[in-house]
DNA sequence: ATGAAAGCGCTAACAT
DNA sequence: ATGTTAGCGCTTTCAT
């Protein structure tokens, strides 16, 4: 069994109060106590004890972040910095997994506070707008992405529409008329697809370009492979475009292969804009234009809230819900270069 | 505050004990009883205290996974399978990362019991043989991957080298004699670069194919971008060959793309081999054949492995570390036809 | 500067 | 079938 603070004090001849104060830093101390202390735990190779410190604090020191799928570059880079954020803190991440499964959503939400986690950062997929009430748990939470918004949670998030926007006017600007779209949802208005398909829609209309919906490829799910079928599928249409605006890099990157297959260049036949800025887009060749959406303020700042939230729930107030927007950037590279 | 089983006991009027049978499933309870204890659980809503129930217990129900980096395709996918054997036998899984860098391996065995986890999953990177003794640590510890062979600690690992050897032969056998290499390591002889070298080696001396040093690309890192760097090397180095066996998948994505942006048919000109078998293998263009090295039974078996070893360590008993190795096979597809 | 002791919320041995 | 109680390892008043 570890070693614990009585048998410390027992070798060291003092009491645990003594060994717990030594161990904590607490300054008075007299020099020759603390040495021996110090020999003590050296000894017999103490290490407090993390869940009974917990037990006593009356938290856990772990934060829970829960994620639809990590085989999606963006949310395995959103895992490695809300980690990093957290670790700043002291604080330890506990991974969970949705699948992006609406039930399964639903369920880690009632069942979060079962794991010991003195809160959860949640990335729902599955569910929507509809189901903005679940949000309403008795424990530290806050919401990221665009599935459901004012919902009674903290939120953080970007400008999805204002980014999509102001991607869709670069390329205007650059002299592109005719943008295709990949990635979009039928149907829907709430959520990544829907938001940043208005923005596109809105940047075209007050450039007076009309819509045109053959440029609209429609994909549920945003691999690789996906942007590749999209992609594919509008060529086989036989419909016209000089640019790609595609709703997410990893699509993106699948749309491209299959340009380059098909003989298009990029950028000089086919400008190409992804959304997310994943690592892999300064190395892609040609190397990918992007939406920067400021994953890494995001991963900060949810951790930043839910620790805010946390202290607040503990003092017994309960402030209403804040949402918190991100920062976006165009990054220019290759596969859309300016006008 | 939160709702204690003390405050559901008076809400319900039966002792504590009562209660803590109820909510743990105990059987012989008067139904009367149950139910009215029941109602005041929901009214209440309470939940049970984790962490005094495993301070209790005497073990946390969390284990940490410590990975190098999230950013590469191999280890996100092979998190998910972790965290979804440990989700299936209750356990939580803490993610720590380590960026690689030996230094912050070594810090974290040494930490690795404060953080309230109640054994460790840990794929090193930076560290290498000699540092071995590191691994003799004061809890259950269960080792990934090739840095270090025969340490003080449990190991879940394949046959790196019989894997590469059976891809070589597999290329050899539908008749190329050129095999390039990319993703070698300076100088390695154990770790994964190192091993796969080998057994390259062994096929080719196998099949009386000379070994060609000029075929050889050496890369630290494994990202996409160091794969097309490592080809454009070899390809303005003028160096003939009709096939490249690729030391991952990650790196041979992006050796493929410089293959076919210099106008080589895949797999006619040249055939490409991969390792690691990741999600996008499926789906690039052409799709890649590739070395399957389990990686889900890797992660099972991890979990088993470590579960195996926290009993056995709770028992106060100390068997011998066990190295388990998973079965590999290569996947064909279209990027390296059978002959 | 240090000790004694209460108590965080839970489970389980022991009673009844 | 249910109640009483000790104790998991720690921090923290309250004494001294």
């Amino acid at each position: 069994m570890a070693v614990t603070l009585r048998e410390v004090a027992e070798l060291a001849g003092v009491s645990i109060k003594t060994v717990s104060n030594v161990v904590n830093g607490y300054p008075h101390i007299r020099p020759g106590t603390k040495q021996r202390v110090e020999a003590a735990v050296a000894e017999l190779g103490y290490t407090p004890n993390l869940t009974a410190r917990n037990l006593r604090a009356g938290r856990s020191g772990a934060i829970t972040l829960a994620l639809p799928d990590m085989g999606l570059a963006y949310f395995a880079e959103l895992a490695a910095q809300v980690i990093e954020a957290a670790e700043a803190t002291g604080l330890i991440v506990q991974l969970e997994h949705t699948a992006g499964d609406r039930d399964r959503e639903l369920e880690l939400l009632r069942s979060a506070r079962r794991h010991s986690s003195d809160g959860l950062i949640f990335s729902p997929l599955g569910m929507g707008q509809d189901d903005a009430q679940a949000l309403a748990v008795p424990y530290p939470l806050a919401l990221l992405g665009e599935r459901i918004f004012d919902g009674p949670a903290d939120h953080v998030t970007m400008r999805n529409q204002d980014a999509a926007r102001a991607a869709t006017e670069y390329l205007l600007a650059s002299g592109r008329r005719r943008i295709a779209l990949i990635g979009a949802h039928q149907g829907e208005v709430i959520g990544s697809a829907g938001l940043r398909l208005w923005g596109y829609r809105a940047a075209l209309e007050a450039a007076g370009v009309p819509f045109d919906p053959a440029l609209i490829g429609y994909t549920g799910l945003w691999h690789r492979a996906n942007g590749a079928d999209t992609m594919r599928d509008l060529l086989a249409r036989g419909v016209e475009f000089d640019a790609v605006f595609g709703l997410n890099d990893t699509l993106t990157f699948g749309a491209m292969r299959v340009l380059q297959e098909a003989g298009r260049r990029i950028p000089d036949d086919v400008a190409v804009m992804g959304f997310d800025d994943i690592e892999e887009a300064q190395y892609s060749i040609p190397s990918l234009t992007t939406v920067h959406p400021g994953h890494g303020w995001i991963a900060r700042t949810a951790v930043e809230t839910l620790i805010a939230r946390i202290a607040t729930q503990a003092e017994g107030l309960n402030p209403p819900p804040v949402t918190r927007l991100a920062d976006f950037s165009i990054i220019v590279r290759e596969s859309a270069p300016a006008a």
